[in-house]
DNA sequence: GTCTATATATGGATAGAC
DNA sequence: GTCTATCCATATATAGAC
């Protein structure tokens, strides 16, 4: 259904209706791979297969383009992150529910979601908002695991440490999931099984906790 | 404070002497925080307090002063890395060392060392061998954690996803070491603790893996 | 060693044809 | 919806005075 059949005038109407989709799709590969900076609208034309100012068709601003990235990748992140926080559960369900919904996301998702990682464009003024999600996704992160903490589930310890952990591993989970290594992410529970074992005083509990984290799952989800 | 004793050549005017210096401290806040593409050569001299020109008297392109800063940062860990990987002693306590190392690194250091994160300018053609560093720390830390696995000392797992774990957790550690929890940093012996402790089969043992890494600690530091 | 002035390249975005 | 041609702002880097 692909029509690459190139410049037919008027007439490519079937295959742009996804060229939208398209430039989101390589855009994302290059701002993950370049950085915003790095990354010029000529170089997602480019790999489009389009000319550069027929981007500005389909988006008024290159800003206006990485917005759409950030919040398909930060809305359903901090919705669902809110539906489980304060939701009924144990901190330590919640964590491993969040981790491998986080994983289960990146592996589905048509993007390269690392917009976590490049945090550059995100100093412009305009992206304030999703700076602003992504500072209450590792909030809620960090009042989890101090939550854990304190009620003796988790090993006590800095949970500004242990929020880094936490966090550092998701960024590098998307930053590789687009590349070789995608099968190796076919396990999200083993992703949150590596974390939680980090944390919790009783390792044998581990499995208990993934059963009660199995039943919070839906509660992400359902932001999307 | 660092010792500006550097080379005080021929020229080195007194304030002149530390310019090249105070460059690279503020090349590194900028490039951490806006990446390669986001930082422009003008950001860089108003902060240092220069006129955007004279940048060039210190060095040669743009992309030699960045090229300065990924050597100061991935050269010392790599020749760390790489004495203890052909040293004694076991997997756990070579992965504890080089951890509590490189977080202590990160705190002493003058600048931002954030290049582990934005590959960005690893792009170049110029900077391959850079790129090149990065990959043999991260193939070297795969290897003890493989080795860990295999040995028993370790659970088994995914060495890919519990790669990521660890460097993951660096990079975010070198992300905020220079904001405004450097002090959270202050115990490079509890990041390494957390980060074996997911990786032990026996906890209980992690006590002792931390006084082996002790002694393998300064093989770490021959590198500088 | 640092400055001002400027050459030269490149990037985002617009105009208007088809 | 996509194209070509182009405007305009900004970026790296050089030239030459002080």
């Amino acid at each position: 259904m692909t029509t690459p059949d190139g410049p037919a005038g008027a007439g490519a109407r079937s295959s742009g209706a996804d060229t939208r989709e398209r430039i989101l799709v390589e855009a994302s590969r290059l701002l993950a791979m370049k950085g915003y900076g790095g990354t010029t609208t000529r170089d997602i034309a480019a790999a489009v297969g389009i000319s550069q100012p027929s981007l500005f068709f389909h988006f008024s601003t290159k800003l206006a383009l990485v917005e759409e990235l950030y919040r398909y990748d930060l809305v359903p992140a901090v919705q669902g992150m809110e539906n489980l926080v304060v939701g009924a559960g144990s901190a330590g369900a919640k964590l491993y529910a969040m981790i491998s919904a986080e994983i289960t996301r990146v592996i589905d998702s048509p993007y390269d979601m690392r917009a976590h990682i490049s945090l550059e464009a995100l100093d412009d003024p305009d992206l304030a908002a999703y700076r602003d999600l992504l500072n209450q996704f590792d909030d809620m992160t960090r009042l989890l695991i101090r939550t854990g903490q304190e009620s003796g589930q988790f090993v006590p310890g800095d949970s500004w440490l242990a929020l880094q952990m936490v966090a550092g591993f998701l960024a590098r989970a998307n930053l590789f999931a687009a590349g070789d290594e995608i099968d190796r992410l076919s396990h999200p529970e083993e992703a949150a099984s590596l974390i939680l074992r980090s944390l919790l005083a009783e390792p044998a509990t581990l499995d208990a906790v993934r059963r009660e984290a199995a039943e919070l799952l839906p509660k992400y989800a359902t932001a999307e």
